[in-house]
DNA sequence: ATTAGGG
DNA sequence: CCCTAAT
């Protein structure tokens, strides 16, 4: 039985209104849900063009780039793969030999139909893997199951089951089945094993499509490159995807009936140990844990227990502030590569998008009508005051980067939900900064006033646009000098980030009717968990103007660069709050240490860190005083016990000595203060 | 923000 | 090193 640890879920971005500072977090929530509303009526939207043009052969347009990074997580699908191979092959061997049940099947839809009642798009996992949501050029948003085509690839193209023979996905691959395969392949390595399943024609057959009757031929498209890199042509990318994606849709919309009600059975009767809740919690971001146990108990959907959701959001709330909090420190300290982020470094900005909506107070003064194409960038009005000449731009709505969530399939969907909230809260709270590019250059210089950049002409105001970028990311190279850092950069700290991710462009604020978004469902109740805010919340607060509900959606400004992108290189461990890099003291800085500590005594190790650490801004106060408490330990254990660089007996014996001598003087003190 | 301690 | 509680 193929039981997966966790799914994962990668976002390619939400549309977050713009609210104010204050009111952000609740926006993001109420974004989240949004954005899963309107899904609604994307699936068959996007389902029905991307379809058109697979069909069709056509490429994709390059606008939808948007979409391909999300499922080009190399890392992240290989670490998949090796952790859950076995699981899957098994399961995939039973399978094959009898008609494995569709548990995982089942649970994947269990997910998906609670999911699609919001309107997502879910796809179950043929085996253990993540689950890629791709949003499409209009912000619509699949969830394509990634190993369906990472795994299955080529395979993508099952043959009916002899028994169910009713559902059939074929790909065919006239221009190049060879490099489509690979390509896909090199995303994400094919564990041998699977490489065997298939059978002559490529074909590995489905053991668990039997729902429905499909029949999709879809055209790898015809620039296919058979490098091996990751760097997959978006196009080639996003074809698959989004064959991906429709394969999974129509999967996972039939099995919906089906599956649901066999899933309970299947329920994951697994219990995850401590041990990979540490695992998850030190791999992804803080929500992990928080999740975890917030799914052990929460398995109520908050409708139904409105307090106690309530409270637990709360509690949540508290956490979600402080993992942001944390996260902007990790920020800070730079010990988090810029592509940790689901932005990289940079401007990279791989995806923020802002829009801008032109404020003229004069709506003539505009410049370009909002109501744009949609596709067009640089759709935004803008008003030239003619007295002040004032260069109005109101952002009206911006695009959170990716993000990317792994949530154990216990999870439950509120969970779920609370995790995103979370994420995106952390990604708005991390610190970020606001890129402004013009013409595809980037302005870096502060002090140069719109007029001088040019940012005051129509023209230039179509080729204005924002990225976020990750504050005090400025210097990613610091990391370099320690070996032990460079596993953990992503490739993206390479250069060119900005050639790669081009900047989102900001879009005009009418946004095209084609993108606008429903308005979000009347009776939604999740709102009454929104936690710190209930029914006192203001009323500005709680509803967005019907303008911000536009959220448009702005095709990436260059979809090979995003294609490109090594999206997940390594951005998993990142995001999850990445532990610092292990940096063992040096003989000189145990020297510093004591030194520092014989003078000062233990207890201030604020003081020590400022007198002989000042500078180290790697050692805070809290290393310190680690480092001597394990010091102190080291110099009570025998010589043969120690590891590591073995420090001088002759600074162990003052460790020892210093820490006696301020623990008495600490006990001196202790008992009565006024003493002393 | 610091300090103290457990993990 | 991380995480928390308590200051």
């Amino acid at each position: 039985m193929v039981l997966q640890k966790r799914l994962g879920y990668e976002f390619n971005g939400y549309q977050v209104p713009n609210v104010p500072r204050g009111s952000r977090s609740t926006r993001g929530k109420r974004c989240v849900r949004k954005r899963v509303v309107e899904n609604d009526m994307c699936a068959f939207e996007l389902l029905a063009s991307v379809a058109g043009e697979l069909l069709l052969g056509k490429e994709s347009s390059p606008a939808q780039s948007d979409t391909i990074t999300g499922g080009s997580n190399p890392m992240f699908s290989k670490d998949k793969v090796k952790e859950e191979q076995d699981d899957g092959l098994n399961s995939y061997e039973d399978e094959l030999r009898g008609q494995k049940s569709c548990d995982h099947v089942s649970r994947a839809s269990k997910i998906g139909f609670q999911g699609q009642e919001h309107g997502c798009i879910f796809t179950e996992c043929l085996h253990p893997s993540s689950i890629v949501i791709i949003s499409d050029p209009s912000e619509k948003v699949t969830f394509a199951e990634e190993s369906v085509f990472s795994r299955n690839k080529s395979e993508f193209a099952r043959s009916p089951r002899p028994d169910q023979g009713k559902f059939s996905v074929k790909v065919h691959s006239p221009l190049s089945p060879g490099s489509y395969r690979g390509k896909v392949e090199d995303r994400i390595p094919t564990p041998p094993q699977f490489e065997r399943q298939k059978n002559a024609d490529g074909i590995v057959p489905s053991p668990c499509f039997s729902e429905d009757l499909m029949e999709v031929d879809i055209k790898p498209p015809p620039l296919v490159s058979s490098s091996s890199s990751i760097e997959t042509s978006p196009k080639s990318g996003s074809h698959m995807e989004y064959a991906a994606g429709i394969a999974d849709y129509e999967k996972s919309s039939s099995c919906n009936q089906t599956c649901n009600m066999t899933s309970k059975p299947f329920r994951p009767q697994r219990i995850v140990d401590r041990r990979i809740r540490k695992l998850l919690a030190s791999k992804f971001w803080k929500v992990g844990p928080t999740l975890l146990k917030d799914g052990d108990f929460s398995d109520k959907d908050e409708d139904v227990k409105p307090l106690f959701y309530s409270r637990k959001m709360c509690y949540k709330r508290q956490r979600t502030q402080k993992f942001s909090f944390k996260r902007k420190k990790l920020f800070q300290r730079g010990s988090i590569s810029s592509c940790d982020l689901p932005y990289n470094g940079e401007g990279l900005s791989c995806s923020p998008e802002i829009h801008i909506k032109g404020e003229a107070s004069s709506s003539e003064t505009g410049v370009h009508g909002g109501n744009g194409t949609s596709s067009s960038p640089g759709a935004q009005k803008f008003a030239f005051d003619s007295d002040d000449y004032h260069v109005k731009l109101s952002i009206k709505s911006f695009k959170v980067p990716e993000l990317f969530i792994e949530i154990p399939e216990t999870a439950t969907i509120g969970s779920l939900k609370r995790t995103v909230m979370e994420a995106v809260t952390a990604i708005l709270g991390g610190g970020l900064r606001i890129g402004v590019h013009l013409q595809g250059k980037k302005v870096r210089d502060d002090s140069k006033t719109l007029l001088q950049a040019g940012i005051s002409h129509s023209d230039e105001l179509e080729s204005l646009r924002f990225t976020l970028e990750p504050n005090s990311l400025q210097s990613p190279k610091p990391l370099i000098s320690n070996n032990e850092d460079a596993p953990l950069l992503p490739i993206c700290d390479s250069p060119e980030p900005l050639k790669r991710l081009p900047p989102i462009a900001v879009t005009g604020g009418d946004s095209s009717p084609k993108r606008h978004r429903p308005p979000l469902a009347a009776g939604d109740p999740s709102r009454v968990n929104s936690p710190r805010r209930g029914p006192t919340t203001p009323p500005a607060e709680r509803q967005s103007p019907p303008d911000s509900k536009a959220l448009v959606p702005v095709p990436a400004a260059d979809a090979e660069a995003l294609a490109v992108f090594p999206l997940h290189g390594k951005s998993r461990r990142s995001e999850t709050g990445q532990r610092r890099v292990r940096r063992p003291f040096s003989v000189s800085e145990v020297e510093a240490l004591v030194h520092a500590v014989e003078k000062l005594g233990t207890g201030r190790w604020r003081d020590v860190k400022i007198c002989a650490f000042d500078s180290a801004k790697h050692r805070t106060y809290v290393d310190l005083k680690d480092k001597w408490k394990t010091l102190v330990h080291t110099a009570r254990i025998s010589p043969q016990r120690r590891r590591g660089e073995p420090v001088p007996q002759e600074l162990l014996d003052r460790v020892l000595s210093a820490h006696a001598y301020w623990s008495q003087q600490q006990a001196k003190a202790e008992p009565c203060p006024r003493l002393t």
